[in-house]
RNA sequence: GGGAUCUUAGCUCAGCUGGGAGAGCAUCUGCCUUACAAGCAGAGGGUCACAGGUUCGAGCCCUGUAGGUCCCACCA
């Protein structure tokens, strides 16, 4: 038993050599086992070219608190651990890198662009997962995964033939979004918006007469904010119910500078509020013209090339940037006469969330999957409840995407992905989508083949993660008995990217839903509420906190006083406060080691006092309490009863309490009996506490008693009935009651903690003066008495003596020289006010007719206790008053 | 435009199914009491945004108003 413990906890050092031990002992390793029931959670792989943020820190902070308290509930706990490869990050980081060399992604090659971007996961890939294992993630490292290694390439293109065999996937002519700068197309989701000053450049297109010459009185005036699409106009569309121009529908417009003679048409999707009611369409670079485009027949024009330069068909301004375009356009239009005026105009144009590059709507062949079908299991899923949101307001976000779904366009023009496994026959074309590259052309026999050069959008494959890590697409004896997962903890930031596609993925192609509860959390802001980002430099490292104030302190900070889903607010003052609980915990933990026997407790439980049964029922309650809420994730709420029991009734109370018994070695028994007990509750605590702060409780519950092994598998507390003491409790907190009223009234009247006083308890109840009695040494120590007479009436006490009223008894201080009974009348009437005012609440709700027939039984006879109580100290007051007043 | 959410002590936030308002930090007053000054004891501070409603009873449920945050859609 060690005796030189350092008096302030320092994590650093401890925290690595305790998670070296766990990984040796192999604690976290997860196997198969028909005996004991599984609890899996799948990690949110992070992505390979990350640094952990805040946000990491408080999602796999969550995930471990539940597979540690897990296991020790004795589940079979798994937490599946991953990268992901992520695509387009780390695409973009590679190239950035490429370019530092000098050198371009084409420059080396598919071949050889691959090979460095695989020798770039080697170095930088398992990066972050070293900064999970400082966090004390307790993730079976030995399953780690990642989404491009063999197994999930398997099932990647497993589900892709399939699918597509279903006629779930198809590759068409969409309009889809291009990034010109990183040179591919992105999904809906990864388009973010951005208000943007801008400009509405009022334009006017000459009609074409009946005979067949251009007007130069009459024109269709329009608003546009994107002049240079007009390249490729087919058409101008008016409200078919609109009487301003319904003459007019059919007849033609000459499209200027292109001189292209252009269609008006009638079309519902036309506001005829805004602006002129006139639209111009351009099928090929806008998704509701390309809709409008569809329903009218009419020709798609295509005008830029992949990095947004102007193409063949802009004429004369092919070649040009899309902006120089804009102007030069703008420029001839004026000088045409058909430039009406020019608006400043804020309006939201969407961008590329990787780079921010503003992207382009155009029309390109990519691959799909269709989502009216596929949605459907996951739609139902959340409405039945066979998957819980927590919380659960987040399935209106979640039935806000379902109901809106639009197919998802899987194909980027990347290189670093799954490739997609379609191959075009060099002899006629024909796409066949296999497994491998087929050998003959089902068609013409050709036997030479190209593969589709695309990659699949990152979130096809972490769709699948739930079961691919498991084995799938192999029916593998770990997949059966730990497929479905139980919880998903993640942000509510990736509901559409992932939660939905790995819902109806997992129906999909397992029948079954891949977990059944997701506990969302919100995101972690600066202490301004910022969001932490790069490019305002407000970011907060998780290890340079756990460097300084260690992992246990960042994890306790993350999961306090916080909902779930609710964002949080991250402050120094906030780490500081747990380390400081660290320290109290190592501090409390301390003194119990100091006061323990060399030879060791002696095993079997000793006679205990009230106090101790007293604290034993708390513990008893917080047992419960706690393990309900973990049960309901309320992993805040839990973790603060916890901390609350330890700081405040275990260590400002119970271990204050017992003092006067450890020094005292006259009687050893009762000294036993309360080391016994402080040892006891401290380690229950400390279970309770692991989860969320597994090294420091590690290191004390081994530190006490050296023969156990490790706190980790140790079992979770149980209530029990045998610590169930509601008599001891109540009379304790009597006693507090009364230490509390002596000690207010020391301060008040300026007397030293120091200066001892003599107490005298006065209480005609049997029942009250035997508590006192029992607990009458550490009643002397809290309170400062010199001596503590305790007697049922007041017989022998000065007049003058200063009075506590507490509920069945009233205390007497006799402090000599400090009489000031004008002073304790005032007090004394302070308290007969506020009883006066209880009582009256008390009695209100007693004496209505309608509260005594409708409020349930236990509220009344609450009610009526508190009447009875405070009745009594009512009578003590005034009792007290009158005596005073002679 | 649609939706969500928030508004509780000076600050940051808890408050589970409606039953006498809490924590941390900050402030003030005493204490270096032999586990801890990263501590101990005590104190002050809130018509729970506003207005209605339901209820015996509302911080909590319903409606509306104001302000903040976020998401979705995107009207050229």
């Amino acid at each position: 038993m060690s005796k030189e413990l350092a008096k302030t906890y320092d994590p650093k050092g401890i925290e690595d050599r305790i998670y070296d031990k766990w990984l040796t002992k192999k604690y976290f390793h997860a196997e198969v086992d028909h005996s004991k029931t599984p609890f899996t959670i799948v990690i949110p792989p992070p992505n390979i070219t990350g640094q952990l943020h805040m946000g990491h820190a408080l999602d796999n902070t969550m995930q471990d608190i539940l597979i540690r308290y897990k296991r020790m509930q004795g589940y079979n706990a798994l937490w599946q651990p991953g990268t992901d490869h992520a695509s387009i990050a780390t695409e973009v980081k590679i190239i950035e890198k490429l370019k530092e060399e000098g050198i371009s992604k084409e420059d080396l090659g598919r071949e050889g662009f691959l090979k460095r971007a695989w020798e770039w996961k080697a170095e930088y890939g398992g990066r972050i997962i070293e900064q999970l294992k400082k966090l004390g993630s307790s993730c079976d490292w030995d399953r780690e995964r990642f989404t491009m290694d063999e197994g999930c390439n398997k099932a990647v293109t497993e589900v892709f033939c399939k699918m597509h065999e279903k006629g779930w996937i198809y590759k068409g002519s969409r309009i889809i979004n291009w990034c010109p700068v990183c040179n591919t197309s992105i999904s809906d989701a990864e388009v973010e918006y951005e208000e943007q000053a801008g400009h509405f450049w009022h334009i006017k297109y000459p009609l074409i007469e009946d005979d067949g010459t251009v007007s130069t009185t009459r024109f269709l005036e329009f608003a546009t904010t994107r002049p240079e699409t007009m390249l490729g106009d087919t058409a101008v569309a008016v409200h078919p119910e609109d009487d301003r121009y319904k003459d007019i529908v059919g007849k033609k417009l000459m499209l200027p500078i292109i001189n292209r003679e252009i269609p008006i048409i009638a079309d519902a999707y036309v506001d005829r509020e805004f602006g002129t009611g006139v639209v111009k369409i351009t099928p090929a670079h806008d998704p509701n013209d390309f809709e409008v485009g569809k329903r009218h027949n009419l020709p798609e024009i295509n005008i830029l090339n992949d990095d947004a330069t102007i193409n063949e068909n802009g004429g004369k301004f092919c070649g040009m940037d899309r902006y120089a375009a804009r102007e030069a356009i703008v420029k001839e239009l004026d000088e045409m006469g058909l430039l009406v005026r020019i608006e400043d105009y804020t309006h939201n144009v969407g961008t590329h969330d990787r780079c921010k590059t503003t992207i382009e709507p155009m029309i390109k062949k990519q691959w799909f999957v269709k989502m009216d079908e596929l949605i459907k299991p996951a739609v139902k899923a959340v409405k039945d409840g066979d998957i819980q949101l927590i919380p659960k307001r987040m399935e209106k976000t979640y039935f806000n995407w379902t109901d809106n779904i639009k197919d998802w366009c899987i194909s980027r023009q990347l290189w670093w992905g799954h490739r997609i496994p379609a191959y075009y026959c060099d002899d006629c074309g024909e796409t066949v989508v296999a497994k491998q590259m087929p050998e003959k052309c089902p068609k013409c026999g050709g036997t030479h083949f190209t593969q589709d050069p695309d990659t699949l959008d990152t979130w096809f494959s972490s769709a699948l993660w739930p079961f691919s890590t498991l084995g799938w697409p192999e029916q593998t004896e770990d997949l059966k008995y730990f497929y479905p997962t139980d919880v998903l903890v993640t942000g509510y930031d990736i509901i559409f990217f992932w939660v939905i596609r790995m819902i109806f993925s997992g129906y999909e192609q397992m029948g079954e839903r891949p977990f059944k509860t997701v506990l969302f959390h919100g995101l972690v802001r600066d202490s301004q509420g910022r969001k932490m980002s790069k490019s305002l430099g407000n970011g907060i490292d998780p290890l340079e906190i756990i460097d300084q104030y260690g992992a246990d302190a960042l994890r306790l900070t993350l999961i306090t006083g916080n909902a779930p889903g609710n964002d949080m607010r991250f402050y120094y003052e906030r780490v500081e406060a747990s380390r400081n609980f660290a320290n109290k915990i190592w501090n409390a933990s301390r003194f119990i080691m100091m006061n323990m026997p060399e030879e060791g407790l002696q095993v079997t439980e000793p006679a205990l006092q009230p106090v101790d049964k007293w604290i034993l029922s708390k513990l008893n309650t917080l047992i419960k309490d706690a393990t309900e809420n973990m049960d309901h994730f309320e992993l805040g709420i839990a973790v603060q009863k916890v901390y609350d029991f330890i700081w405040d009734e275990f260590c400002d109370w119970y271990i204050e309490m017992v003092k006067p018994r450890l020094y005292n070695t006259d009687d050893q028994e009762s000294k036993n009996a309360a080391l016994w007990t402080l040892k006891t509750v401290l380690l229950n605590a400390l279970k309770l506490l692991h989860p969320y702060m597994p090294f420091i409780t590690e290191e004390i519950f081994c530190t006490l008693q050296s023969e156990e092994e490790s706190i980790m598998i140790s079992s979770w507390p149980v209530y029990q009935d045998s610590w169930n003491f509601a008599k001891e409790e109540q009379d304790i907190e009597t006693i507090k009651d009364a230490v509390r009223g002596v000690r207010n009234i020391r301060t008040e009247m300026n007397v030293a903690p120091s200066r001892k006083a003599m107490i005298y308890v006065v209480s005609d109840k049997e029942e009250v003066r035997r508590a006192f009695t029992e607990g009458k040494l550490f009643f002397a120590s809290l309170a400062g008495a010199s001596e503590v007479v305790i007697q049922e009436d007041k017989s022998g006490i000065a007049e003058d003596a200063v009075s506590v009223v507490i509920h069945g008894a009233t205390l007497y201080i006799p402090f000599a020289e400090l009489v000031d009974i004008a002073q304790e009348i005032e007090r004394l009437k302070k308290e007969e006010k506020r009883l006066t005012g209880e009582l009256a609440r008390v009695n209100g709700m007693l004496s209505n007719e309608k509260f005594m027939g409708k409020a349930p039984k236990a509220k009344i006879d609450e009610e009526k206790a508190k009447l009875e109580k405070y009745t009594q100290m009512m009578d003590q007051v005034k009792e007290r008053l009158v005596q005073l007043s002679k």
